[in-house]
DNA sequence: CGCTAACCGGAGCGGCCGCTCCCCTTGTGC
DNA sequence: GCACAAGGGGAGCGGCCGCTCCGGTTAGCG
């Protein structure tokens, strides 16, 4: 489960020429560092001088910038599923979820465009959305043994959390170089409010699966 | 202290024609309009199309679009303001509190240029500044009813309550159609997550003055 | 070793955006 | 009412960005 397959439909390119593949490579891990470094505002020149390629290799294996931002995401998601399968080995069942937020908010924190995959062309990718439900189911896991042993209120959905990280994520972004820690306080202050003891049931509605989350 | 006055300095244009005066209200007014539902992104040239004004009129009223914007952000302070008043009135600290979240939350969701004017350019301007500097004062009398009441978290800051407040309106951008109700849920946490019973300590410290927070 | 197809790279295209320049219009004081 | 300065407006400039095109290069196979 943890292993995010990029070439999906893998077999378009199974006859690639050793400097081909070796460029697509170093384009995908140029893409990663300046998207994470800078967002999804850099330029594809910034991308590809980075690479050391031009940008006319970049689009022959990325037809697009939104396809190259797209294989990003994706690789990204291996990460988030570490971050599932770390929560999910936590026998206890509140140190499971604490450690499940942090982690995905200390990542998004620290990576620009983990904030900005919330950007409606990108979750309205079919891969994306795949990757994005099956990561939900796993967070629903660890929410149902928080509610179960009644630590965690009853009324958090798997929906809520992407958009909590993400609301932390995206607005740490301007503390990253003068508090890079910042965002373990208002996670703290979130996680106090997501505990069972003393809350007020949640507001209206979860956010319905018509326009949601950012990448989890 | 909730009039705010835009013609800072004011004796520049005094002597100003009445039509050219008419029109500058007008750009104001669309700038106002077309940055609260598009945020800071909508061009120039749609903001004069909006008042009916060629873009050479826009740029002589307002020389750059910053300049437009922190006139904007200026306007929005006067809303601001009226929050501090209205939370200032109410006897209950933690209604004061509340009712003081509830409208500075409900208006950056709905206004997606609150949000955007953590953008350090903006933050940059001494007006903006000064202005900032005033509501968190207001901001900071809330907090310390309530935290001598006891009944909110006593390490809580000022600079604390725009940074959430623009984390979950920022955030709340893209529900804005299809639930624009949804920030009452995340504020519902948040405010859980502040109140002073059985919170565990925030975690680093407060966010600086060196880099700070957003309009309020 | 040589041939060919795959691949590389960057000049350049079209479109957008903030901003300027300048000719024409219009409000205002005498 | 006249003269003139102040204001209005939009064509156009420069720069940026995603993307394409094509001449030169190189890997891979027999």
């Amino acid at each position: 489960m943890a292993t995010v397959d990029t070439t999906r439909g893998g077999e378009a390119q199974r006859t690639l020429r050793a400097d081909a593949r070796r460029n697509r490579e170093r384009v995908l891990a140029a893409a990663s560092a300046a998207f994470a470094e800078e967002g999804f505002d850099v330029g594809v020149a910034a991308i590809a001088r980075r690479a050391g390629v031009g940008t006319g290799t970049l689009f022959r294996h990325f037809p697009t910038k939104l396809e190259l931002e797209v294989a990003v995401v994706l690789e990204r998601a291996a990460g988030m599923s570490e971050n599932l399968q770390a929560a999910l080995a936590e026998p206890d069942p509140w140190e499971a979820f604490t450690t499940l937020m942090t982690r995905i908010v200390e990542q998004t924190s620290s990576d620009r465009c983990l904030g900005q995959a919330t950007k409606p062309e990108l979750l309205g990718d079919p891969r994306i959305q795949e990757l994005q439900d099956e990561l939900l189911r796993g967070v629903e896991e660890i929410l149902r043994r928080g509610r179960d042993a009644g630590v965690l209120r009853r009324d958090v959905t798997a929906e809520d959390i992407p958009v909590l990280a993400s609301a932390i994520g995206t607005t740490m972004e301007r503390f990253r170089t003068s508090q890079p820690e910042l965002w373990r306080r208002y996670l703290g202050v979130v996680l106090d409010g997501l505990r069972a003891d003393g809350a007020a049931p949640l507001e209206p509605g979860p956010p319905g699966p018509d326009l949601l989350s950012g990448t989890c």
